[in-house]
RNA sequence: GAUCCACUAGCUCAGUAGGUAGAGCACCUGACUUUUAAUCAGGGGGUCCGGAGUUCGAAUCUCCGGUGGAUCACCA
């Protein structure tokens, strides 16, 4: 029914193409001819449609006392099987953990007990039976009866070394997580960051928004944009790069407070800290500054690390790093002047700053740039890679921040401060630009940046423009890179390490 | 995008000077009524990432390609 338009990448038009013959293996044959026989004496497993769990694996660990001696009903994954004869072990893992089953021919019968021993470690199964103690002192579940709840027809990974190969841990995750429990523990531990964040906004007095995803124009941040198509409208949209433009907007709306913890999606390589989504909080509040976004900042840092790990003392990567507020504030000036030597208060024009920059050989300097972008690129040259505690650098040059209120004494800087842990960046925050005039200007600045051939400067985004010139407040604005703040906080060394899915090549050109 | 490293059984890994491919776990058969990386005996299982080349002969050497990892560049 393609009228005009692309036509719909997610439809690909039919091809001779076979599907792919599955590949079956020795095992998967094995597996697939024992729930054939399942299927034939009328337990075909995946009929199966609820077991009432009565608790779990930890509950029994943990309540031990209580539960000696009563009947419980446990499910899970069979991880591992040692058959004595007549009498047999497994572990069992379920959400939380595993406990051991011990299953005795006599509690099933024959020929029970003979289907028992054909299951397969990966088997999900329920369990009925009772808590004990073995003779060896594990705590167990004795048997009393099963259901085979679905059969697995691949082997698991191996029951010692588990999955190393960090190629299928990243691509069939699934299995990364029966194997690896600290995998488990990192993204479980992910979760309570992201909760904490919204519990401590929420108890703030901010709202949690949502705002589109799918932009006109891509805004509130330098970077580029993926492209897709509305076919009904025939026009191309954009993946959000920021949600900063449409929160403004809230703030201008009257909804003092607000935050939104969204995936933001961003046109640029893969790295052990960059994948092309990532999750970003943002967050305005009317009637504050960047200072107060300071302190909102070491707040949100310092309970998350509390809740995550106890204390705000934290190792990242055999580094001591104290996340205990307050965090050393150092302006972009003075810590080029402590680094370098230099003092930027004394270049007065883009020439001389231009003359630093070609004495130094520095790579990236381009002779369109200005002197606050030559002071940027010092800063992000000799200082970024120094800074291991956290500390706040503040008073950014006009020109690398076209949407921050200038500082009232000083026109070349902005109020404006990133946060950086271990030489990373992990926040951004300033005193929002409020006054209309002044950000079209900005915009106008950034316009000049993209004819000289900066593809990443921001677009005049007219709907904001209009938008401050109904009046917004002062308003103080932050953005947290979440997947940073989760790395930092579980000791991962790759952003990979914490999104359960991230970008990969597909396994074959297509 | 550039450089370096890796890719062998379902998994974790060995692999001789270039001479028909190995172990452990897992799987199959048998033994075993309190084990825990259970044990013991026997057995089956391979597109050595793909393609081309050198060679009598390639998992091994060369080239091209794929995927992953690390570093660099852009960015958060």
């Amino acid at each position: 029914m393609e009228v005009k338009g692309r036509p719909d990448p997610v439809c690909p038009a039919e091809t001779d193409e076979q599907p792919a013959e599955q590949e079956i293996n020795e095992q998967m044959r094995i597996r697939l001819t024992k729930l054939e026989g399942l299927v034939g004496q009328g337990e075909d497993p995946f009929e199966q449609v609820e077991f009432p769990v009565t608790c779990y694996s930890c509950d029994i660990l943990n309540d031990f006392a209580a539960l000696e001696g009563q009947p419980v009903a446990v499910a899970g994954r069979l991880m591992s099987k040692r058959g004595m004869g007549k009498v047999s072990f497994c572990d069992l893992q379920d959400q939380c953990g595993r406990i051991q089953l011990f299953t005795k021919i006599d509690a099933l019968g024959a020929d029970r007990y003979a289907e028992w021993q054909r299951l397969d470690i990966g088997d999900l199964v329920g369990i009925k039976g009772t808590v004990f103690r073995t003779q060896r002192g594990e705590i167990s579940v004795k048997t009393s009866g099963y259901v085979l709840l679905a059969k697995a027809l691949r082997p698991l990974p191996e029951k010692y070394h588990g999955l190393r190969d960090t190629e299928t841990r990243y691509r069939q995750r699934y299995l990364d997580l029966i194997m690896n429990p600290d995998v488990k523990d990192t993204f479980e531990k992910r979760s309570l960051i992201i909760r904490t964040l919204r519990q401590e906004l929420d108890a703030s007095g901010f709202i949690e928004v949502e705002t589109p995803i799918l932009h006109q124009i891509p805004g509130g941040a330098a970077a580029r944009p993926f492209v897709t198509h509305h076919n009904a409208l025939d026009m191309d949209l954009f993946l959000r790069i920021a949600p900063e433009l449409y929160l403004k907007q809230l703030i201008v709306g009257g909804f003092e407070r607000v935050y939104e913890i969204g995936r933001q999606f961003r046109n640029e390589g893969l790295s052990i800290k960059h994948n092309p989504e990532f999750t970003l909080l943002e967050l305005y509040q009317a009637y504050t500054d960047y200072k107060g976004m300071m302190i909102l900042t070491e707040q949100l840092i310092a309970r998350t690390a509390l809740e995550v790990q106890g204390t705000t003392q934290i190792e990242y990567q055999g580094k001591e790093i104290d996340l205990t507020p307050p965090f050393r504030r150092l302006s972009m000036t003075e810590a080029i002047l402590q680094y370098t030597g230099i003092d930027f208060d004394q270049v007065q024009t883009d020439e001389a700053a231009g003359e630093l920059a070609r004495a130094r050989e520095l790579e990236d300097y381009r002779p369109v740039m200005k002197r606050g972008d030559v002071m940027n690129l010092f800063f992000e040259t000799y200082c970024e890679k120094n800074l291991l505690q956290p500390t706040f650098i503040h008073d950014y040059p006009i020109e690398v921040s076209p949407l921050t209120k200038k500082k009232p004494d000083r026109p070349d800087l902005t109020e404006r401060f990133e946060l950086f842990i271990d030489g990373r960046e992990y926040a951004n925050a300033y005193s929002e630009l409020n006054d209309p005039l002044d950000q079209r200007e900005r915009f106008a600045a950034q316009l000049e940046k993209r004819l000289a051939g900066d593809d990443e400067a921001n677009l005049l985004d007219e709907d904001f423009c209009v938008a401050l010139e109904y009046g917004m407040p002062p308003t103080g604005g932050m953005g947290m890179g979440i997947d940073r703040l989760v790395m930092l906080l579980t000791d991962s060394a790759s952003i990979r390490d914490v999104l359960l899915f991230p970008t990969m090549k597909p396994l074959r050109p297509s």
